[in-house]
DNA sequence: TCGATGACCTCTA
DNA sequence: ATAGAGGCCATCG
């Protein structure tokens, strides 16, 4: 699961908290860039998240759909293609994503098939 | 050194 | 529900 990053892969420390965390998300759980920030001792710098997923290889394979903005929000372009496999791959792991949001903290895979009306 | 720039966040209106 | 303003903070040119 959690794959490990080595150290040397980039300079910058917090880049490489940043990926560790995100590496470490289970599969079908989302969680926000200020949630992933605190975990990796970043404080409020929520937006270095967003920076180090950007620069990452993606040799890394990171499971970087898995994070999404405040209150569940996709934080992509929705025009964009990388909106379009953050919303397949999350669907894929019976995360549903309406209109641009994702449901934070509940999300059972139970009412993902009730509800589930999987609208990208 | 400095201003611009974000895969951000929170609070108002 | 939506939009805008401010705040935040590391990077970059």
């Amino acid at each position: 699961m959690a794959r490990r990053i080595p150290d040397h892969l980039h300079p910058n420390p917090a880049v490489v908290a940043i990926w560790r965390v995100v590496a470490a998300l289970p599969k079908g759980q989302v969680t926000t860039y200020g949630a992933i920030a605190e975990r990796a001792g970043l404080g409020r710098s929520a937006r270095q998240v967003g920076y180090a997923l950007r620069i990452a290889s993606p040799d890394l394979q990171l499971p970087w759909h898995r994070v999404v903005g405040a209150g569940g929000r996709l934080s992509l372009p929705r025009e964009g293609e990388a909106y379009q496999q953050q919303c397949r791959r999350l669907s894929a792991e019976g995360v549903v994503v309406n209109n641009g949001r994702v449901r934070l903290a509940q999300s059972t895979s139970l009412d993902a098939l009730l509800w589930g009306r999987q609208r990208c």
